[in-house]
RNA sequence: GGGUCGGUGCCCGAGUGGUUAAUGGGGGCGGACUGUAAAUCCGCUGGCUUACGUCUACGCUGGUUCAAAUCCAGCCCGGCCCA
């Protein structure tokens, strides 16, 4: 058996558990930070090791775009490809249906997306599969359609028909047992909707969900309640997925209802920007008190940021401009997330039961 | 010494008679960022005032004009060329 879960411990809805996969196990809850996209990264495998992150996310659209599956494939796999031996999970495109609402045309078979280059890229639930297939990660996602917060009531009923046959034929395209597909809850800000969603999909038996449709602009008090009412949704004993998440306190809130992993693109983003995540709050590094702030970044983190650099010039760095800031930033950042979601997972078990 | 081009807000640099506190950049100050179109994007950036407003500003001094950073004269300073 390549893929199992189990619940260690529970505490209400919250759970810490072991989710095991062929390149090894993941204790969950457990935050995933993105490793490669195709595009721009600032950490190496071996910091994104550093920071404790035992399962990276990938990206399917941005691989096939480049460079393209079939190179990655000839490297063995993307775990040889980028030389990340522990457990890697691709999204598949879903959510550039979303963020690259004005380069696409939706239709029921699938999408057709306009490239930076200029070359029109279609996607389908057959064409995501087969991509992610070739790519090779340990967990891979359905093809989903993800509407936008405002979307209407009707414009959602009909993502949720899409996603649900969508998932039907990935998992009917889908040739790799060493693969386990995930598949996507939509149903947006609706609860009708999100019942319907959840319903058809854990009907088609998936080996682990996601909720997906959410962090798409609706803001944190509506993100929270959509965990709220779709996590109790979704099978006890099959990991859940919270996809895009996110921030402390959604993290926090998402592990409170059973959610068990999580990706965000805040922690490199927001290092990226200059901006440091620091026992909960949210910093700009290059806020003029830093500039001569000669005290760690956060003295009690244990990355190679905090314990080797100064406020000051962390500071100097992002004013220059140096890529080093970055990098260093987004090591501290997603030590940060991982520790913070291990954080809870140690809670969770030292818990009397 | 002669000729010539030029001196603009923290810096660079537009503007060559009037909607000009003065285009753009940079810098400075601050904000945003949630399955990455994002090392990006958005504000503010002469003083005083909560604001209406008002004062001070385009090397200096004077002049022309209803009106000048913009035209004229002299002076000061800088670049280049000639002696």
């Amino acid at each position: 058996m390549s893929f199992s879960f189990e619940v260690l411990k529970t505490r209400g809805a919250s759970r810490a558990g072991i989710f095991h996969t062929p390149h090894g196990s993941i204790p969950t809850p457990a935050f995933m930070p993105v490793g490669t996209l195709g595009t721009v990264k600032t950490l190496s495998p071996a910091q994104l090791g550093e920071t404790g992150a035992t399962m990276i996310l990938a990206n399917t659209y941005h691989l096939h775009l480049a460079p393209g599956e079939d190179i990655v494939a000839a490297h063995g796999g993307i775990h040889q490809f980028m030389d990340w031996s522990g457990p890697i999970l691709t999204d598949s495109g879903g959510y550039q249906v979303f963020s690259l609402d004005q380069l696409r045309t939706l239709d029921d078979d699938g999408v057709t997306f306009r490239a930076p280059n200029g070359d029109r890229v279609r996607f389908t639930p057959e064409v995501a599969t087969r991509i992610q297939n070739d790519l090779g990660a340990d967990v891979i996602m359905c093809f989903d359609e993800c509407p936008p917060a405002q979307a209407p009531y009707e414009d959602v009923v009909k993502a949720v028909a899409r996603t649900t046959a969508w998932a039907t034929r990935c998992q009917i395209a889908h040739r790799r047992s060493d693969q386990a597909l995930f598949g996507i809850i939509q149903g947006g800000r609706f609860e009708d909707l999100r019942k319907r969603s959840a319903q058809e999909l854990v009907a088609l038996d998936f080996p682990g969900y996601a909720i997906g449709g959410v962090s798409v602009g609706e803001g944190a008090a509506l993100i929270q309640q959509t965990v709220a009412l779709t996590a109790p949704l979704l099978p006890a004993h099959k990991p859940r997925y919270l996809m895009g998440v996110g921030t402390y306190a959604e993290l926090a809130q998402a592990v409170s209802c059973g959610v068990d992993l999580f990706d965000c693109v805040l922690p490199t983003r927001l290092a990226r920007h200059g901006s440091a995540l620091v026992q909960g709050e949210r910093w700009n590094l290059k806020n003029a008190p830093f500039r001569r702030d000669y005290t760690p970044l956060d003295p009690t983190c244990p990355c190679y940021t905090c314990t080797h650099f100064t406020r000051s010039y962390l500071c100097h760095l992002i004013r220059s401009q140096e890529v080093l800031g970055l990098t260093l930033l987004a090591l501290h950042n997603v030590t940060e997330l991982v520790r913070f979601v291990q954080g809870l997972r140690q809670r969770i078990l030292e818990q009397r039961s």
